[in-house]
DNA sequence: CTTCATATTTAGAATAGTTCTTATTCCTTG
DNA sequence: CAAGGAATAAGAACTATTCTAAATATGAAG
């Protein structure tokens, strides 16, 4: 179990790695992520951080997440034109959107799975990342 | 090479399949997809679709291009959170996503790299549609 | 052919999610 | 303690898209 104060001295190290300072707000978004890995949106993240700090404006949710997607602490991900989710999963994973719930789940790769899918570029074509959504049904209990 | 006139036939027969009408909006829209496939916006085709029907709205475009991604004949491709883009490229293939042009590329896929994807899945987890998605820098004649 | 019912198109209003602007507050450093 | 930059907050603005409502086209039935 990764005790509160060990991750807030890793986004605290993060951010000053990047130039950036650790505040309250992010603290409290970061954890918010931490502490229920369902890939909120940022209205999600915004109604979950209210109770720990109710003058949080939604502004600056939409602030805090960038700065730790920039960061590499949290990654962004887009189904269609729905809202964006935001994922504290840093391990190379897929993304599972069940289309009867709109649940996310992650989908771990095993290693080589994304250079494996990477082959398939014809020559010089040379990507810096790869995203793999998949589509469906999940089971009821996962 | 594929005439004018049997894609406008493929266009009509699949339409009728799904109970709908053969229009010429749905024709002219249908055409500028295949004409140039180089992944436009609903505002790209609306602005290629002009001169052939100068009174065509922005909604008719909109209207044809969900119903011609309902009828299967064009996928709706997202990237982050840009405008939706439109291919009528029906073999199954990944996308790649030149980050300094902004220009989009397919990728064909081998036979079975999808299942190999698919393979991936937990047990229960029944997908019904892959999405992979490269970024990066793609070579200047592509 | 007409008539009628319905599908489709159109223009513009409305919407959702996000980004921008500006003023204020908070730190950090000298 | 200043000064200066960084961060936050509130609300306006923005973009892509969807919705609404009225007009038009189409096609089946008589
Ligand atoms: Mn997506
Ligand atoms: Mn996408
Ligand atoms: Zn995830
Ligand atoms: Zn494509």
């Amino acid at each position: 179990m990764v005790s509160n104060t060990d991750s807030s001295e890793a986004l605290a190290q993060r951010l000053s790695d990047s130039g950036l300072r650790s505040t309250p707000q992010r603290e409290v978004i970061y954890s918010v992520l931490l502490k229920k890995r369902d890939h909120p949106t940022a209205e999600d993240v915004f109604a979950r951080a209210k109770p720990e700090m109710p003058m949080i404006s939604l502004a600056t949710v939409y602030n805090c997440l960038e700065t730790l997607v920039q960061c590499d602490l949290v990654r962004a991900v887009n189904f269609e034109r729905g809202p964006t989710r935001y994922c504290p999963n840093l391990r190379p994973h897929a993304h599972f959107h069940d289309e009867a719930t709109g649940a996310t789940h992650d989908i771990e790769l095993p290693p080589g799975m994304l250079d494996q899918v990477k082959a398939v570029l014809p020559p010089h074509f040379d990507a810096t990342s790869v995203e793999i959504i998949f589509r469906g049904k999940a089971p009821s209990k996962a």
